[in-house]
DNA sequence: CCAAAAGTGTTTAACGTACACCCATGT
DNA sequence: ACATGGGTGTACGTTAAACACTTTTGG
């Protein structure tokens, strides 16, 4: 037995970038520039370059589409069904990632004409390729790797923290929380958790229509706990 | 901006097989018989073909190499990095699976001269590609999805179950979860807890030098708990 | 002074964990 | 009979979960 060619798949890179927009969960598309699906709303994505890890390809493209540097990606899904692309052969990686939306600075990409937040209870009715389906996987990996409390290894990134900007008040974190998971939690017992494990208060405050908060924001690290 | 042709890679899945030999924790490997790294210890896996997900490909390979079918398994990693293949752009989405040893028949795959199980902590000194970091990184999403106890979601494949045979004493069980996460636990809350989370009793006893041990076998599904 | 969000402790239930002795078999 | 692994319950500590009122600001 030798080496010989086989036939190779382009291989891609699709982010499913989320934001919090008002209180709604949002999710950027991109309308795409080139075939298949010309016009057509997909996440935002791209072919693996020889000289790059696909993550990095990921991270290059988010920061494309987003101005957004790409940390913490979150890799959820591989997708190679035969067929999933009408005229190639084609294998995306899917990475999941949040971002703070006022630090967003939407862009066209190579491939993209526009670039729009969607919320997520009202995707386009068409999307490209099996974007659909990934896009319900991405939600999921959100909801995992988001969601903070109840049971979370420490070590992995937190997307939660994410949406929101540096410096953040416990209800905004904790709306935060809400909307990814759907469902709603103690406030007190949020407050303790969270402060406990993961925050320090930065000493400003934010001022709003009411009480003002006091500001919040992610430790740098619990030194040392687990090995 | 229009659709060229990228340069595109070779998509391999590898597998991390393990299973258990003689309170042994073992991890298949083949001889390569192919060029790069012709004649080193390597991972089994290969090229994923046109009509296949990665997935498929990956229980056909392992299916290729033990004759066991390629059921739960798990994606853990993809390996990119550029110049890890001293040759060819290879891009390896990497897969865990546990097998029970008494049902592996192993035949020499396409590109493999010859499969062995190694023991995990005397693995070869060289070995192909990056494997040695794969290797790595499987022996840690073992733990993380063989484990059963503790905090564990109900419904991923628990790949300890499978380095048993269809029925197995609860000795036994807890001798493979202790192999795997490498530190011992209590009898007693160890019986209770996957007694009641997992198993049911086949009847059967398995007579052993000693005292006979009850048979258990994993249980079907718990009808619909959370959600 | 009213509306709206911020802030704050205690009690109870569930779960995880530590712990020691008798039993059944083969030799 | 004895060595070896099989089998069994309880008590304690920690963690999660439920729960309501006071405070501060802007309008």
């Amino acid at each position: 037995m030798f080496e010989y060619e086989f036939p190779r798949p382009a291989v891609a890179a699709d982010i499913a970038a989320f934001a919090l927009d008002n209180g709604k969960l949002k999710i950027l598309l991109v309308r795409r520039g080139v075939e298949p699906f010309l016009g057509e709303w997909a996440l935002p994505g791209g072919f693996v370059l020889e000289d790059e890890t696909i993550e990095a390809c990921a991270a290059r493209e988010l920061r494309e589409e987003t101005g957004v540097d790409g940390e913490s990606l979150i890799q959820f899904g591989i997708y190679s069904e035969p067929g999933r692309d009408p005229r190639k052969w084609i294998i995306s990686i899917a990475y999941v990632t949040a971002v703070h939306l006022a630090q967003v600075v939407l862009k066209s990409g190579t491939d993209a004409a526009a670039a729009e937040w969607f919320s997520v209870d009202q995707l386009p009715a068409v999307l490209a390729f099996d974007h659909h389906d990934i896009i319900k996987d991405a939600i999921e990996a959100l909801r995992n790797n988001a969601l903070l409390l109840e049971r979370q290894r420490r070590d992995v990134p937190v997307l939660a923290f994410r949406l929101l900007g540096e410096t953040f008040s416990l209800s905004a974190l904790q709306a935060a929380v809400e909307v990814i998971v759907g469902n709603e939690r103690d406030k007190r017992n949020f407050r303790k958790q969270v402060v406990e494990h993961w925050l320090e208060p930065t000493g400003t405050v934010s001022t709003g229509r009411h009480r003002p908060a006091l500001n919040y924001r992610l430790r740098p690290k619990d030194p040392g706990l687990h090995e």
